[in-house]
DNA sequence: TATGAATGAGGTTTCATTCAT
DNA sequence: AATGAATGAAACCTCATTCAT
């Protein structure tokens, strides 16, 4: 037992090593630009050893992924609790969440990789796991919906399809904020990010005292 | 003249030829399984050939996205127009919009290929051209959206911010679909889909008429 | 007569636009990184033209290292000028070609590039015609050191060949100038050079007067 | 221990291989007409094998010239060993590298493809490791002036100076070789050699003993 | 005289993964 | 449990020259 427990630790250990490797480049270098031999290099093992505790390349990643979603998580509901309206609360974990495509980017790239990924490439375990942890941040909002309806602040909507739509409607936003240059006109995607979340929050309320 | 004439539409020809080769595989291999050799094989031309026509990749890849983006602009349009009220050319869109991703998956692909990029890689000149494209596709609903708000059914408001949310919020939803077998439960997608389009539209009308 | 002068007299002024355009191309980019047809755009004419003027894309470069010699023998020539005691002389002629390699790299590369070709790419015929114009500049070292002899400063050697070895000497010290950063000490090339040039001067003068 | 050798064996092995390979080429079909996959076919291994043991090209490339500059270096060596006098040293050795420019004609160019190089294309690392060789054989020269200096034969002059001028007035001299047809007479090539390299070491012999 | 489309081999380098040790 | 050598296809792009028009 004694040594089997130690042969797990030593186990998270190792994956860890790992992955502190792997996070250091893709933050140094971006999604692109880092290879499995780049990781062992960096994490001073043998690139045999990586396959060893991660079975592929997408498993790496999807973990580096799971990060990146708990990251956001804890910031969406930190920034979620200093406010009490519930609009208010929407508001801003909208704004942490474009906040976190910039600041965070490289998290935000690996994200968008997976949810992006033209191919199939997930083993549905892998799938699942991801999931989970999207399934968090959801659940802030999800959770900030179903109170704002209890408290009689909503209307009594489907809460679960309305926190996917959500972040769905953000996502595809950050997306077409490349179209800045372009189809948007320049210093406006800011606004056009607020006042979508305004527009998708008018949704929600009781009557139309929200302006 | 007559010469002249003669070449620049043989020169269109040719790169029609290459185009049709690039969009046959594209079609049978997907996105990333088609290299320029492989195209020039198709083309049964030399490789400096299609680089003689386009000058690089992306730009043959742009010209594809451009085909696509045309289209999804004339199918929404078509879609548009088989229905009298403003909600209904607004689902009818939506729908267009989910159908497209499915049956063209390709070109749904290659218009995400260029919407996720991480690093820029168009020419400004290139990034113009393309949006240009999309730009109709926006216009079509702008313009309902407008027509809407004329007639008096819809609300007084930025018809544009409006017409882009309402496809950065159906590109987000469809991503999201990869979600169906985990976040969302299977067979659910078309409803979330449904929902929110009528969630979107709600924000729109004129008073609690709409249901 | 008339229109064969003008004939003639057309087809130079072409390869001057030809010329023009390869030399503008050559300090812009630098030896390596120009094309035929990049040449042909810069011309405004077409590829196949430029094959109608030059038989090669060596016979045009040629073109252009004759010219490359033909500038520095007239830089050569009035920095000899300028000092009337014959070491002075050659002195400057040595200072010019170093000079010259720096400040008309691409003219200097292009002479290399000829002079180190591994294998035969000339014909014959241009062959001369080059030479022709790198006589030009020994020549003007050979008349020096013969005036030097006849007036009795140097000694009674073989002007011809002394005058060649002054610049192959200089040719393989600049190349030697790689090596600044190992086998020279940094900052040493410059003494090194003058001190090879007033050993080899030492060699020719009579007694040991010069010092 | 024993298996860490035993693999550290095996990798210069390889290294040794895939070099073999690389210089049979190079001797077979000249530098200019060799590549990667050329290399690696004829090593029978793959083109990837061959990044796992040298970074780039210019490295492999780089130990060629290693390589050839320490034929040069011994070949050298043992011909200025051959003679008693200073002098006569260094007219061996200067008849040495004129030998080695014919017989090991592809070494020679190698060497000048590094030493003429218009770009950088060296890591300083790399520049370094290739400047000891090249020092070796130019230390050898010096090591002779020295030692003619100290028995009196020679002048006291710089050694270290003169040692490269010596290399680099028979590098220029070889180049201006391609000359033999036009500039040079035909045949005589050898004799301004000859001549040159005498007139090298009048600048050294103390009085005008020498003749 | 002028054009410019076509060639197509050739260039170097990367990379996820495997497997014998 | 760990290694790291080996793979080899695939990637995109360049370029001097030709030749039918």
């Amino acid at each position: 037992m004694n040594i089997k427990e130690r042969r797990a630790w030593e186990k998270k250990e190792r994956r860890k090593q790992i992955l502190d490797a792997a996070r250091k480049l893709l933050f140094a270098k971006g999604l692109n630009a880092i290879s499995m031999s780049q990781i062992a290099k960096q994490a001073e093992i043998g690139v045999g050893t990586i396959y060893f505790y991660y079975q592929s390349k997408e498993e790496l990643f999807a973990e580096l992924q799971a990060e990146g979603l708990e990251l956001l998580f804890s910031k969406t509901k930190k920034a979620c609790a200093k406010e009490s309206d519930f609009a208010g609360k929407l508001r801003n974990a909208a704004h942490v969440f474009l906040k976190f495509s910039k600041d965070n980017k490289a998290y935000f790239d690996i994200i968008n990789y997976f949810l992006s990924a033209t191919d199939q490439i997930f083993t549905p375990n892998l799938k699942e796991q991801i999931d989970e942890h999207g399934n968090k941040v959801i659940f802030v909002v999800e959770n900030i919906i179903e109170e704002g309806i209890k408290s009689g602040t909503f209307k009594k909507i489907d809460a679960r399809r309305l926190a996917i739509l959500f972040w769905a409607t953000l996502f595809g936003l950050i997306h077409f904020q490349k179209l800045k240059s372009t189809i948007l006109k320049r210093d406006t995607f800011k606004n056009l990010f607020g006042y979508s979340v305004d527009n998708f929050i008018s949704t929600l309320v009781l009557k139309e005292v929200y302006k």
